[in-house]
DNA sequence: TGTTAGCACTCACACCCATTGAGTGCTAAC
DNA sequence: GTTAGCACTCAATGGGTGTGAGTGCTAACA
């Protein structure tokens, strides 16, 4: 691994780049991370010396040191300065030495305390828990909402308001409502709306918005003749729901926790990194996980965006009846507690897809308002 | 005014706080202030005879500065720096001095451009306008939704999903659309939800969430026996929607604007600032405007939270059939350009006002979606 | 009596420069 | 292979000095 990683970076010194990274090599990398992690500042010879116990001196460590950086695992800000870990150090870091975080059980129950938020509507709730969770952490928290996409639809509604205008209410499988006022051509009255909502219930329900037939879509047409103004808005707002899957919800909280991290006390960078966090498309794409992968960590120039090239992103997915339905993350700078962040992760979006299964089964439709 | 604007600091150096502003101290103090708010540096004597054209000598400035000084409208950082506005200088700035300031037609037709979003729910529009408006002022902007204490419910939709719950589908005045999902004990079909929704139709509907007579509720229950739970939770989502009106829908935008200003360079008041105005109930308390006030500007610590005692808003609200339902503002250092921000609110409250008139008015449905 | 020139004084800020100390790389000895 | 020793580097710190913008006071002037 410590070839590939290598490689990775282009780095072929030769008689260097083959060298598989020894016990003490790790244990003095691993050394130099978490205390910079902590500190934010270069490590030296000395520190690491002291603060594990190989009882080997700082010369040797030098040695090793200098190897490190060669392997590029490690950088030096300058020549007199301790050494900082690379992005290749820290996904080294990462990959194969930290150890998993234990959580305390103080952490643990604030955690399910989260979860007895009484919201009854998902987005509303996932947004408390970010807010709250990112003062948990000390780190800004993004996330998504479920993807429209792959919610199925449960029940039309159309409701009429007046002669020029009616109301469609669209109830999706995991019981959010969407809505939206249609102008009306001619009246419809509430006969009508009835049998117009019926059909369209017996014929687009219970599928994904994304697979809706055309055929289908056709054969409503005929079957509801003379409103065709009607269908073709009801179906555009239909389409447009799909498309906003796109640029489904995404959310953020705790966004100035980043200036908590002296990496951002440059206000110039950190309004940079606000700005961008703060623009739904961008964090779209931050968010972005491949369905089966449990945890991804994106370290610094990792992440494909300019602006996120000296944070780090942790993400993981939660789940309602065992679909992934949105991801959950933490920001902060590549120096940030993987260890802590992938355990508080991880156990936060289990509880959210424990909460959203007790929520969402049919056996426990839990508390409705 | 002079007078009365000095007691509300406490100040009677015998001689001093009777003495009126004469032309030439409001053109000195006003030249000051709209310096100091262009540069944020203490403007000297000899900058204030440069820029205005009385044809005085720094010398006699000085004196009249020395004057303004001690009647409260001025404040010296250090014995040898320039003279910099107090609260109460820009006071009397705003109240007396400033002048209107002139959108030009590029201003007016951005504004107007903000209002052909196309966006349906009141609720996303406003933010997105909010947005964007941010970024067109380079303020921080803050604002609050329609109160739903004032909405009436126009609709009622009881839908059945299965047998063990329900959604109770709201439609109100402004057609926006709040669902719950409510338990239930005993199974409801589809015709007995029909009924229920039409009694609470005929009995709720018109009448503002607030004012729902307890009569009417307890005649309810007669009329709909055999539900009581059911009814219980449906009345408790209407008096929680009700309460919700007191953390009603407050919102901010381009909060990272505040980093622009050299006032906020601190990254730990920045911070601080920033937190306060991301926590609702503070941004609620922070938008209130009693409705007769048609701008309404809070300079430093005039606002009550310690945390906005460096900060000004510029607040207007906007209407909707002629009633207030929101209130859009401006955030800034107290340095802010007061001149502007008024002239830019109170046409970004106009529009946003006549965009809801043609939006919501029964002669003009607009576009549904 | 109001205005102004002159002058001494204040103070933040920038700059220079020497010192300090943490840390390195190299070499030679163990 | 490991280590002690040593010369070297370089950011950071702090004192000293100069600069300049700005003031307040005083005395002279119109």
């Amino acid at each position: 691994m410590g070839v590939s990683a290598n490689n990775r970076d282009g780095l072929c010194f030769p008689g260097v780049w083959i060298m598989e990274l020894d016990e003490r090599k790790k244990v003095i990398l691993g050394t130099i991370i978490e205390n910079y992690i902590e500190t934010a500042e270069p490590v030296g010879s000395r520190t690491v010396a002291k603060r594990n116990r190989l009882d080997i001196s700082p010369a040797t460590i030098r040695n090793e040191m200098a190897d490190l950086e060669d392997m590029g695992y490690l950088e030096q800000p300058h020549t007199s300065a301790g050494r900082i870990p690379s992005n290749l150090g820290y996904r080294m870091y990462v990959d194969h030495l930290m150890k998993r975080y234990e959580l305390t059980a103080g952490e643990i129950s604030r955690m399910k305390a989260l979860m007895e938020l009484k919201i009854a509507e998902l987005d509303t709730l996932i947004r408390e828990i970010t807010n709250i969770y990112s003062r948990l952490t000390n780190y800004t928290v993004i996330g998504s909402m479920p993807e429209t996409k792959k919610v199925s639809i449960k029940h039309f509604q159309l409701v009429p308001i007046d002669d020029e205008a009616a109301i469609l209410v669209v109830v999706t499988d995991n019981n959010s409502v969407k809505d939206t006022k249609i102008p009306l051509e001619t009246p419809v009255d509430v006969r009508t709306a009835a049998r117009i909502s019926s059909i369209l219930n017996e014929n687009l329900t219970n599928l994904p918005f994304g697979e809706v037939d055309p055929d289908v879509i056709t054969s409503l047409y005929a079957r509801i003749s003379g409103y065709d103004g009607l269908l073709r808005n009801i179906f555009r707002f239909i389409y447009d729901t799909v498309e906003a899957s796109d640029n489904a919800e995404v959310f953020h909280g705790g966004i100035t926790n980043l200036l908590n991290f002296p990496e951002y006390s440059n206000i110039y960078r950190a309004k940079q990194l606000m700005e961008y966090l703060s623009d739904r498309a961008n964090l779209h794409r931050a968010v972005a996980l491949r369905e089966h992968e449990p945890v991804k960590i994106c370290i610094g120039s990792e992440n494909k965006a300019a602006e996120l090239a000296d944070c780090s992103i942790v993400l993981s997915s939660y789940k309602a009846n065992g679909e992934v339905v949105g991801t959950i993350g933490l920001v902060g700078p590549t120096r940030m507690d993987y260890s802590r962040a992938v355990s508080n992760i991880k156990c936060l979006t289990q509880q959210i897809s424990r909460l959203l299964d007790k929520k969402y089964n049919k056996k426990n439709t839990g508390k409705g308002v």
